[in-house]
DNA sequence: TAATAGTCTATTTAATTAGTAGATTTAAAA
DNA sequence: TTTTAAATCTACTAATTAAATAGACTATTA
């Protein structure tokens, strides 16, 4: 399951890809219509920023905007990004690798497999979901 | 990510895959070599049985065995039994939905479309991840 | 220079996951 | 019938992670 942070990111992303180009939003504003605690959209947003996905302006008239064009973000970035792995075992994680503690033969682990093939089609399906993507989605 | 719990489930579920209608196992066996505290192996099988699953014979020479046949039991039951949802969000689930907090209209959200090809994808991929399949591969 | 809005550091609270302890029940074998 | 081995059940405790909050600091602009 993804975490509030991360279903937070998705929301308050979509939110300012509607405003995509029409100048920074603040903080404030996307807390009170996405119903996120601003405290915590505060952090959110920051780590948002600091991968490049967001930009920022400070003082009177700052805001948030989006910084990446709505069709070059993806959830996938968005999840890894919040929550880490995509995989659902670390053994089989591209991003996030960990060996299995008590594995000794990885390559013979019937069990990888499996985990594999979720993870190839959960990365194939994420990476064709884009802001612009759920955008369209959501006028219909 | 898969909890320990699930994890060790399956390893145990394998274990006793190998040793199929050969008689009950006893859990101290089981713990030693999967290398799984006993205690919190108890639990586990104890809800694998509940799930008929397995059964388990009490007193000297008892243990646990697999009920199903390998071939019957895949990733999908065990992993929807320990850790619970298979899907990304609860909005998605079919064995464990809840409505989004804030998503007023459902069918219009964006979001969930992504997820339920996610979600689809897996249920086909684990569903035919079985026991057998994995002592299959476990082989080679 | 006052007001606004993001940034940073630190803490607190809540929830979930992982692991432990010990008494009880059952069944087989001596 | 008693002993012993094994599962079962109830109740904790510890550790980790997720979620939320507080407040001081910094930059910007009108």
């Amino acid at each position: 399951m993804l975490s509030k942070k991360c279903k937070y990111a998705i929301h308050a992303l979509v939110y300012l890809g509607e405003r995509y180009q029409q100048g920074p939003v603040h903080i404030q504003e996307i807390a009170e219509k996405q119903h996120i605690p601003k405290k915590f959209l505060e952090a959110i947003l920051l780590e948002l920023r600091n991968a490049k996905i967001l930009h920022s302006k400070k003082g009177k008239g700052g805001g948030y905007y989006l910084y990446k064009k709505p069709a070059e973000v993806n959830l996938i970035e968005i999840i890894r990004l919040m929550d880490g792995a995509i995989a659902m075992l670390p053994c089989v994680s591209l991003n996030y690798y960990e060996a299995c503690e008590e594995c000794r033969d990885e390559k013979n682990c019937g069990i990888r497999d499996a985990f594999m093939g979720v993870r190839d089609e959960t990365l194939r399906i994420l990476s064709e979901s884009t802001l612009e993507q759920i955008m369209k989605r959501q006028k219909v």
